[in-house]
DNA sequence: GTGAAAGCGCTAACAC
DNA sequence: GTGTTAGCGCTTTCAC
């Protein structure tokens, strides 16, 4: 029924250990014992088992992934850059949405510990409560942060520039003269979240201007969360004339409650967004964004993993990539 | 340093197999001993370590999934239904692009069928050519075809009414007096395409008009392969005046085609999406569009998936899912 | 109810 | 070069 190594080596009519070494490819084999042993693993379909040798070896060459929600597109593309590059070395992704949930995400840590994954890549939800996550340098199991933080955690991290981006978007506005920009946010737990709120206000501040506190509409991290947050600032009677929104599925929400409410892009209300996807271009108006490298995002996540497991043994390292502000034709004059 | 089973069961003062039983909630354990069990492993710290069991059991708490290209909105989509399914039960997804190229497919199969997946969920590149998924049978291993069907292949499959809605997508257009309707597809080969052209085709003919293969326009399942798919039906001197496009990144592609050749929906071009997706409501006009339940889709693989994982042994089951048109504002009459 | 012991399929000393 | 053998951490008979 299954073909173990050593159904190989009876028929090659060596001993298990040669039959071993041929397969694996170590040690000293003589030829002729190595071509017997590999045209009968051919001869009988060997396949070798990943769960036996993992454990001998301690290694499943499986990489964890926890992200939000792998619908969102961001996740989706950075996850994508980053199963190109580990799969190049033999790894696979396994998968975890924490939808984010703290509670989610520490089952989903431990899910993985307990499934022995090689390396661990988390988008943390909390940029503050990191506890189960300290629990991985005990297993001194590789872990890198995906586009968020963890204050205190010294892990290798990879990050854009959210505050600079944030800035960019912001100055952008300002330049039309809007002073009342209201945000689209989810929740400042997530630590590029915070950065970018960071960067709105101190662009105002730099500007003169005292953020108001009642301009930043918080909500879930989906379009229904992007649509009631925007709402809520929308129906205001001194209601914002531009609006900063701080990731994608909040985007398409509110564009969805400006186009309800009868406002119109950019006349009524002027947008920037964070988060490049193809739909901005392609609604009228084409929506300015602030850009982000995503693919390049998971595909550095992924060689600062495959670094560590290599044996890597340097300080945790902190990456930012750069973000762009693209700008097209969603932002007119305050009037 | 890592904390075995025989760690707790020397702190509990019993074997090693009362320990197992303890923790593992079989055979028989006094509640005393249970507890001094338990308690020594919260103690200790301790990890059940998932290698190890699955080598004994034969079982790894794992399903592959095998999609063409986890960035595109739809399998993303599916991914995450099937995911939420499966969790529940204590499964975790490894997950594999595909390119919707064969051989890579080949080798991400290769890939799980070693890893020791419990079951396999694929969305197959090619409806024609099945022996790598034929060897899965002979593992009997449980896999279950989403979106796509394998001729030839009896497993579980379940799959969307193609056919239906792209008949519903063409009298839709025929309805406005469209004779000639341009299409934009990916390859046959992927047996959804396939049953959409063929949906395609037969209202066509009922309609009394013999299918032109000419206004077939194919290329790659890219938003690229779109565009340019889009453009080579678009620059014809005889260009159709109607647009049918078979899956959501061919449609983002031939929208910017359209807009970049200077035409107008639907004045210049009438068109139809297969595939709805948050955008096509977002862009002006809105788009008309066959939806299918995606997540549904993925729910529905997984249910199958785990009533094999549980030992159902009923004959192969094929499901379809039911498609629906939505129209929006896309379609204008042929002039 | 509990313990001893035999593997699951493989890797890797170590002896020859 | 090759074979023997001892585990990796766990589940699961089978005695007691």
């Amino acid at each position: 029924m299954v073909v173990t190594i050593r159904d190989v080596a009876a028929r090659a009519e060596v001993s298990q250990a040669t039959a071993a070494r041929a397969l694996g490819g170590y040690g000293y084999v003589s030829s002729a014992a190595r071509r017997a042993v590999l045209q009968a693993a051919e001869e009988l379909g060997y396949r070798p088992n990943a769960v036996a040798k993992a454990l001998v070896s301690g290694s499943t060459r499986t990489i964890g992934l926890i992200v939000g929600d792998i619908e969102n597109p961001f996740f989706a593309a950075a996850a994508r850059g980053l199963a190109d590059v580990v799969e190049d070395e033999g790894y696979t992704l396994l998968l975890a949405n924490s939808d984010e949930d703290l509670e989610r995400e520490r089952r989903a840590v431990d899910v993985f510990r307990t499934q022995l994954v090689d390396g661990l890549v988390i988008a943390p939800v909390s940029g503050n409560d990191g506890h189960h996550l300290r629990l991985l340098e005990a297993d001194r199991r590789p872990l890198v942060l995906m586009d968020r933080a963890v204050r205190g955690l010294q892990v290798d991290t990879v990050l854009v520039d959210n505050a600079g981006g944030a800035r960019k978007a912001v100055e952008h506005l300002l330049a039309f003269g809007h002073d009342r920009i209201g945000v689209v946010s989810d929740a400042d737990e997530i630590s590029s979240t915070a950065e970018r709120l960071r960067g709105y206000r101190r662009a105002l501040r730099d500007a003169g201007i005292e953020p108001d506190p009642g301009l930043v509409s918080v909500g879930p991290s989906t379009r229904a969360g992007g649509y009631e947050a925007a709402r809520a600032l929308l129906v205001r009677v001194d209601r914002p004339r531009a609006l900063f929104t701080l990731n994608n599925f909040m985007t398409a929400g509110a564009v969805r409650a400006i186009r309800d409410l009868g406002l119109r892009i950019p006349d009524d209300v002027a947008l920037v967004a964070f988060d490049e996807l193809e739909w901005t271009t392609l609604v009228d108006p084409p929506i300015t964004v602030v850009a982000q490298p995503v693919a390049e995002l998971g595909r550095a996540v992924g060689s600062r993993l495959l670094a560590r497991l290599r044996g890597d043994a340097g300080p945790a390292r902190r990456t930012r990539l750069r973000t762009e502000l693209i700008v097209r034709a969603s932002c007119g004059p305050a009037r």
